[in-house]
DNA sequence: AATGAATGAGTGTTCATTCAT
DNA sequence: CATGAATGAACACTCATTCAT
């Protein structure tokens, strides 16, 4: 017999990769049922979407609340990775304000199943979503409006847009009728890539849609 | 003599009223707590905010979802007739859209609760509100946009909105980032008038960010 | 001003006859409806079914198993009543064995919704029938035996029934043969009178069904 | 190393049986519950008579219904199994007819619970048995008359009963004494065996009642 | 560590009964 | 006394969570 000892590094790598594989799997499987509704999604139904038993989800996570908040973790830090990730040259804030919109619109298009966790946060409704991801959703939330503010603030410094209006505003406007896009690029079930939106929204919020 | 059949036609006048003044308090009653997630509304809950039995709920409603769509009904129907009720100039289509949104956010202002559902709506989730509220919700949804439709198509034609970009596009980019104000204005819970707003919202949507 | 204490004694005439027109009317709803169940019967059926209010019903009796109890009452006062009404000649025992269960048929006939109550009761079960009717039911099913017992004695005493056999015995036999041929009636829906079966039971019971 | 292949045939095997454990302890304290009434039997008490949890109980049965078919299931293919045991010699048709009757008692005397079933499927009464147990119940007890019926046709045909009787009408005579006496048997709670009582009915069938 | 059956608290819904008119 | 709406106890059924294997 081997000694059961020397194998334990390895082992545990292996241990490892596995707890992440299961972890993965049923956080995907999640996200694709918690599309459904919080509610809605049964415990089972994600183990089911995971190929795991009922038990096993219960092996990674305390409960489904957690299932959830470790899905906004996960998607929340990875959107905002993204939108991090944009190349920032200062002395063209417009350009960093078309790349976040543009990187926006990318992720979304990508976890479209967690959007709607997006919207319910927008919304400033009290469902299970703000009762449930409570403050870390709010916190994620407030992050991804702050590189807009961050953005849109930049470009009134260099006088490219309007410092009349607060920056503020100008953030629900232009976050606001990204989501209005969003949401007809969903219903209509546009088979063309969203991305493509973003020009139009970008010249509508700087241009407006007035006859030139 | 003739009296007791006199009576009878007071008896049911009284029980009409009676029978309205329930009917009205159940659904003011699930408005406000359905603002918390239809599922997370026990009717219970719904039977203690209008102060009657659980069992008098029933006698109102077949069940939750009825309760649900009977409340969709009312504040669409009372939605969509204070959007009709704005003074309409056919000589002055962008005064048609300044009053149309100024509309929405008035009934918003005064039916917080039921906004949640339009998020929902507008978000084309799949959620509760979709399972439950069905090709109604939908189609409420789709009168809501067929005005502002009208509005932007009228004003397109009179050419004082840039026809280049699609009527749709143009009322997505416009509910849109209405939603967007109205969540900012619940979530930061400011006590100004949520109409207010109404001034910026269409002067962005045709003037745009743009310095001038 | 007449005097209105002259009224009292028309007035109470009136008064009972409705009460019974409506007792009456309750009862007989009531018989209609349990043919279905006891359980399954809705005090909202039986006040549907008599035309009059659910609080009307309640007027008249303390609750659903006073109702019950009630119509057990008459219909067992009835059945037992039809059974001593007829002719009794102790010279010819037979006769008045045939002439048993003829009545008993067209009681059964003309009351096929109490039946199932017979049914119930003379299996013994546990079901609703005992639990409400209690008491009162198992006398009068004795007292409806104790007929049979009394006729099938008295042929015994007359030598013509095999006296080796014990009166319980026959009497449950051919009560129970009855009960059979009453079944096989209402099972094939059978438009001849169930009377004209007496004399199948009849005969059958004293002769059997060997080959003479 | 293929250890933990062989041991999932075996643990499925213990899973099995432990389901078919679980089914069977349900199912009996169905059909203790049952002999109450349908309706009058409570999920709570048919798990509390098992010795399980509410929950369990749906585990193995979609709702109180499919207890109530499954129960019939079983024990009708039982019964019906016992019949069909009994030894059949073509040239003794009266000796089946007597085996039929012993057999059907001896069953009722070990399934007693189960016996109000019949009592109401036989009084063809419209009751919960019949709005459940529906069609499978309906042939169920025509199956169980076709086993006498083909007996009392046999032995018409051998001569060995009256064919001047229809053999459906003996059949109904014949069952519907057997009942009598069983209720006779199950109301005086009897101690001495049912199936002591099959001659008795035997007997009476043929022979009938009259002085020989 | 994976499994999936057992558990029972929680909730929607029904309906017997009460009671104000 | 008739009426029918209000009441809330009772029960079927669901599903998050636990735990023996």
């Amino acid at each position: 017999m081997a000694k059961p000892n020397k194998n334990k590094p390895f082992r545990d790598r292996v241990r490892e990769q596995s707890r992440d594989v299961y972890r993965t799997a049923i956080l995907e499987a999640a996200e694709v049922c918690f599309s459904q509704g919080l509610d809605a999604t049964k415990i089972s139904s994600i183990a089911a979407q995971a190929g795991v038993a009922v038990g096993t989800v219960y092996n990674y996570f305390e409960n489904k609340d957690e299932i959830f908040r470790s899905l906004l973790d996960l998607r929340g830090a990875g959107f905002l990775a993204a939108l991090d990730d944009i190349f920032f040259d200062p002395s063209a804030p417009l350009d960093e304000l078309r790349s976040l919109i543009t990187a926006s619109l990318a992720y979304i298009e990508s976890h479209r199943a967690t959007y709607a966790v997006f919207v319910e946060l927008g919304g400033k409704s009290e469902g299970s979503i703000r009762r449930i991801g409570g403050e870390q959703a709010q916190s994620l939330y407030e992050e991804y409006l702050e590189r807009f503010t961050r953005a849109i603030a930049g470009a009134q410094e260099a006088n490219l847009v309007d410092a009349e209006v607060g920056v503020d505003d100008l953030v629900a406007l232009l976050t606001g009728a990204m989501n209005g896009v969003i949401a007809r690029w969903i219903g209509t079930e546009d088979s063309t890539p969203l991305v493509r939106r973003s020009s139009l929204i970008f010249d509508h919020f700087l241009s407006g849609a007035r006859t030139r």
